[in-house]
RNA sequence: CGGGGAGUGGCGCAGUCUGGUAGCGCACCCGGCUGGGGGCCGGGCGGUCGCAGGUUCAAAUCCUGUCUCCCCGACCA
């Protein structure tokens, strides 16, 4: 049924007015997605069609690569998760039954899938294997935000592999990257495939899935062929102009001045002549202190910097600065005798400095890195525009992260005991990989790419229906007698049509159908009766299009539309 | 978790400062007109003003507490 006369589609001319996002605003408006709460988000007939087809992309191409879809509980038990060790995730949520036992709600599947496999597979012979299935996910995420773009609870495609060695998972992460990339192609996204970080878990190898659009919470970086998530980027920096060097350092007052932009413009150098002072204690290692040295331009990542440090950090209080270094706002790498580890970035050329002096209201100029502090070096700064990578400028884009995919290793094998007996009888952990991909975010993602002023533009891969059938005039007349008989000659022949069949001016219904986005909208009204033609309208670029006969023979009618349908985005 | 903002009919809002009959636009229902870009006229339905407690003759409005939602940031295995 799908006469919008009586289809759920409560469409509505204004938006939530705290809606930001583009997708947020318009998949409420347009009548695909209703929220209960925060970050909890009910799919209306509509909109659930456009995630189903989604949906229906992803299983094709999972089954290509030779997937078997699964299902597996979102309500565990607490052990698996003990064991594997990410019962105290504070995302996960936990809960009792009434007989006291713990209980959680499954954030992803890799205890349960790796439970079952641990259990069943016994031989070389059962290997390799791709387990994958569409289940709820839930997170108590702190900040749920942006409508569909980030819940606590959504549906994913999470999918395991399992081999028998390293170089077996290498072959079974590539077939996910061509799943991925037919995945992504097909469903009519812009994309990009980007290397991303493995954590602090230490993964073998990830990247993620991501489709630049403003709504993004992730920035990806861009170079020539390069792509990768600004959180592990690197690049050149653009060169700055040092001052002169100095035989030492020489000390100058710099009264109330502690901000890097300050400094620089009192000494008449830019702000890449100064190195900024960013101590951090390495966490569960509470006396060690680090003091990250960086160009006054650059910002330290805190992702790369974990990875240099091979550990999390949490940046120093002032108490710990003040009793460690010196005063905060005037601390430096200079005179600290060994007192605190220095990291200095790897953007950091030989040359003379501006730092502070551990002195209150005091500077350092003609600092050299070497010759004044010792230092340890690593890249932790983030990537920046003006940066250059083999020439090419990199340009920095939000985009929003729609899949992603990931070496695991023996992260979960070896604790939840998931092993087999090779050719020769000996026993072997299984090599595992995990790959996620989330088709709320393909159609949001594809809403707040393609969406103009009138509305969603949909890839036609996604679109809730192929053709929006608009009928004009008052129940009864020929020119609705038209309409139907159009509309029944669809549907006979398959066409994923959405019928207004409403009373209403014709106005609301153009707005409603260019609300709504479907790729193909057809009108039958009683010019169509004069002139023996259907009207066609394509909503990417809102263009009329040839018309179609109005009295078609049997399939001639939808052949018409599939060949325009084809030749859409 | 830090900062900011908001809860009044399905949606968007006014009313709160200065306590005194809960209002507007849209949507919805009924009737009529109109009929190719959210049209017009008339008549209606619908809200214990987030919740609890307090002050008061009287609370959407003042006080206290609490819950919820949004935005920015932190976080996001």
């Amino acid at each position: 049924m799908t006469r919008l006369s009586q289809y759920l589609l409560p469409t509505e001319k204004e938006a939530p007015a705290d809606a930001e996002a583009i997708s947020h605003k318009l998949m409420v408006r347009a009548g695909l997605i209703r929220q209960l709460g925060a970050g909890m988000w009910s799919w209306l007939p509509a909109g659930w069609r456009a995630h189903q087809r989604a949906v229906q992309i992803i299983r094709e191409e999972m089954d290509g690569i030779g997937g078997q879809e699964t299902l597996l509980p979102l309500l565990q038990p607490a052990q698996p998760w003990r064991v594997s060790g990410r019962y105290d995730i504070d995302e996960l949520f936990k809960l009792t039954d009434r007989k006291g036992a713990d209980l959680v709600l499954a954030m992803t599947h890799e205890e349960a899938v790796t439970t079952h496999v641990a259990q069943t597979v016994r031989s070389y012979r059962d290997l390799p294997l791709i387990l994958y299935q569409f289940q709820v996910k839930e997170r108590d995420e702190p900040r749920p935000r942006a409508g569909v773009l980030r819940t606590r609870e959504f549906v994913m495609k999470d999918a395991y592999s399992f081999d028998r060695d390293e170089e077996g998972l290498a072959e079974s992460y590539q077939r996910h990257v061509g799943a991925y990339d037919r995945i992504m192609e097909r469903s009519g996204l812009r994309w990009y495939r980007v290397e991303a970080d493995v954590g602090i878990m230490g993964g073998l190898g990830a990247h993620e899935y991501m489709a630049p659009c403003p709504a993004g919470e992730n920035e990806v970086v861009l170079a020539g062929g390069y792509a990768a998530n600004i959180e592990i980027a690197s690049a050149t920096a653009q060169p700055v102009s040092l001052p002169q060097e100095m035989d030492a350092p020489l000390s100058v007052a710099t009264p109330g001045l502690s901000t890097v932009t300050d400094v620089a413009a009192a000494l008449g150098v830019p702000d890449g002549a100064l190195l900024k002072a960013y101590p951090v204690i390495v966490e569960e290692e509470s006396e060690r202190m680090v003091l990250v040295m960086l160009r006054g331009d650059h910002r330290v990542n805190e992702i790369k910097l974990a990875a240099a440090l091979r550990a999390r950090s949490r940046p120093a209080r002032p108490e710990e600065i003040a009793q460690r270094i010196g005063p905060p706002g005037f601390i430096g790498p200079v005179g600290l005798d060994g007192r605190v580890e220095i990291l200095l970035d790897d953007a950091v050329q030989e040359g003379s400095y501006v730092t502070g002096a551990n002195e209150l209201d005091t500077h350092l100029q003609g600092v050299r890195p070497g010759r004044d502090f010792p230092f340890q070096r690593a890249d932790v700064r983030t990537v920046c525009a003006g940066d250059t990578i083999a020439g090419a400028q990199v340009s920095i884009e939000p985009a929003i992260e729609v899949g992603n995919i990931f070496k695991l290793g023996l992260r979960y094998s070896q604790p939840l005991g998931a092993s087999f007996l090779d050719e020769h009888g000996q026993q072997r952990p299984i090599w595992m990989g995990c790959y996620g991909i989330g088709p709320a975010r393909i159609a949001a993602a594809a809403v707040e790419q393609y969406a103009d002023e009138h509305g969603i533009s949909w890839p036609r891969a996604l679109a809730p229906f192929a053709v929006h059938l608009v009928a004009l005039g008052k129940a009864g007349t020929p020119e609705r007698q038209a309409a139907e008989a159009v509309y029944e000659s669809l549907l006979a022949d398959g066409v994923q049509v959405l019928y207004d069949d409403r009373e209403g001016n014709p106005g609301e219904k153009f707005a409603d159908a260019e609300l709504l986005g479907c790729p193909l909208r057809l009108t039958v009204g009683r010019r169509s009766l004069q002139s023996g033609e259907i009207e066609v309208q394509v909503r990417r670029g809102r263009q009329a299009a040839a018309g179609l006969p109005l009295s078609a023979g049997a399939g001639e009618l939808a052949g018409a539309v599939d060949a325009l349908w084809r030749a859409l985005p």
